[in-house]
DNA sequence: CTGAAAGCGCTAACAA
DNA sequence: TTGTTAGCGCTTTCAG
């Protein structure tokens, strides 16, 4: 069946339902922007018309006469070990389904650092983690474009972070394993230039000087956040001569690999190795022996990010506050860690 | 409020370009849209002034003005099983990164079946299969709007698709298994709303059949595609008293599952039970044992998608031919299944 | 409470 | 080649 859209199936307009419901498009404009002052009568009328033309407002027409625009892009790295996560899916999930409730446009930027963004027509941006694209966020910030970062405080920019309290997340897995009668504690780190990784490798290094247990840097092992430098950082680990009786991992799906390869040497969990992850991946409730971890609540910070800068963006030019928030983790506690 | 044109901040605008360069609005917009008459030295001029002034043209009047829109929306069904997944990932992944080479903004729905989609202002739309959402993609295809499908050969409706040879693919594995020497083999199914599942059961019958071997209802596991399901099922099929030689999980991630529950079990991969999976997700790699699968080109289907969506739209009011294609998957073998 | 009219920033005939 | 001139479909003063 082709169909063109010739002459007489231009889209209905604003005047068409105007017209239908013997008004001026400004009445109409103004049932469509939920004005007050118009008359029961007509606005009966027109929510008919509407209904009866199945009018649809165009939101480009919208947008240029209003100045306004509902469109919020997220703006994700495309970095290996970040995207190819549950961490970035979960955020996804979480952002579009609250924009979706919100009305709002999610328009989807997976960016290396260089390409510089479209920013005229969005409304406002997210910036998921800043990666080598931190010019990318001064540049939206500068033009006055409203901007949330999630999943990365920003201390020296007067922009709304909501981030997760990785650091004090870290600390409290570290200190478990510290109750636990553990001494010997490693740590498997991500990827370091993730503030994420950073701040739960710092998380380590205060539990351990808290409790008086002295650092030591073979017990640290940097990783990108995949499972197959987790592999190897596993296989190191419990090599080692004077091998650790627990380790915290940085993320639940190097924990996972951890695991395996401690049982494909012979290793017992938690029996050998006591193993804290982060993240409460599902996954981790799978295995043989379920995953202790420590809950982060990225559908909670999606949510917020989205929420914050919708309230950004709907204060036009009012003074905004900015909020740094950080949002508490949760130690989960499961099966992979026994008591010394 | 006061917001007038005199302010300093309304942003500049194609008329300060032309002002800037000395000529009119019409011959910025001709160098802004590549129109090749426009003589060398003007371009130059206008080409400058457009950097000094940092110029970059609003899309939302290119669109008012065009009556185009480069916008092409991805829609997702907001689907437990299927946005949880390796594949949801990858597929965001390979059209976001080809939307940002063509310039084209990518607007991310994840519906349920019910919320309307808002069509205006879309240029096209990407269904990423179509779990109880027929109708928003009839609704889109009925008011002319270029639409693709991927993941879902739908042929009752005159809209391209894209989508996997799900049955040759399954077949393939089973015959594979079968070419070792396995006579006993069992499935264990995705989600059959899915027509990649549903497909996947379709080409184990058929190898079955083919090779002469009955069908046992008894040997066919149906999940919804969450690792949860897959324990179960594992399970079950283990302790089964005439248990198979090998089975076909529709997923990987489900196969890494079964091994688990293999080994808990104390079998041994692939002594004890063969396992070939489907995806080709890298997280098969890194087990004790290399996951033998059935790689499905996703990147290349979701590529595929936009650009015969980009196809479609570029073609304003020409015949459209419309096109159903099937990628071939490719049997990956590695250590997960053992010759009877 | 309502309508007329002036744009929003740009594209696309049509002239020149 | 270039400029002129209509709009695109809607919002928003400003009168009434």
């Amino acid at each position: 069946m082709a169909r063109s859209k010739k002459s007489p199936s231009r889209s209905v307009s604003i005047e068409d339902v105007a017209r239908l419901a013997g008004v001026s498009i400004s009445t109409v404009s103004r049932v469509i922007n939920k004005s007050p002052s118009v008359k029961e009568r007509n606005r009966i009328k027109i929510l008919d018309a509407i209904k009866e033309l199945k009018f649809q407002p165009s939101v480009v027409a919208q947008r240029l006469a209003s100045g306004k625009s509902n469109v919020v892009a997220l703006v994700i790295p495309r970095y290996e070990g970040v995207f190819y996560s549950f961490y970035a899916l979960e955020l996804i999930r979480g952002i579009g389904t609250l924009c979706a409730a919100l009305k709002l446009d999610l328009l989807l930027h997976l960016t290396d650092s260089r390409t510089l963004l479209n920013l005229k027509g969005v409304g406002g941006i997210i910036f998921a983690d800043i990666i080598g694209n931190r010019q990318q966020l001064e540049d939206a910030f500068n033009l006055g474009i409203p901007c949330v970062v999630i999943n990365n405080c920003i201390e020296d920019l007067a922009v709304s972070c909501i981030g997760i309290d990785n650091k004090s997340g870290a600390e409290n897995a570290v200190n478990y394993l510290i109750s636990l009668g553990h001494k010997k504690i490693a740590h498997i780190s991500g990827d370091l230039v993730t503030q994420a990784a950073a701040m739960r490798l710092e998380g380590y290094k205060r539990a351990l000087k808290k409790n008086g247990l002295t650092l030591k840097e073979e017990y640290i092992f940097k990783t990108d956040y995949s499972r197959g430098q987790a592999r190897s950082a596993a296989e190191d680990l419990l090599k080692m001569p004077d091998a650790p009786s627990a380790v915290f991992v940085a993320s639940d799906s190097m924990a996972l690999e951890v695991m395996a390869v401690a049982r494909e040497l012979g290793k017992d969990i938690p029996r050998d190795l006591s193993i804290v992850g982060f993240d409460d991946n599902p996954s981790g409730l799978y295995g043989p022996v379920a995953l202790t971890t420590v809950r982060q609540p990225l559908i909670k910070m999606a949510e917020e990010g989205v929420r914050e800068l919708g309230r950004i963006m709907d204060s036009k030019n009012a003074p905004v506050k900015i909020k740094k928030t950080l949002l508490a983790t949760e130690l989960v506690i499961r099966d992979s860690c026994k008591e010394l």
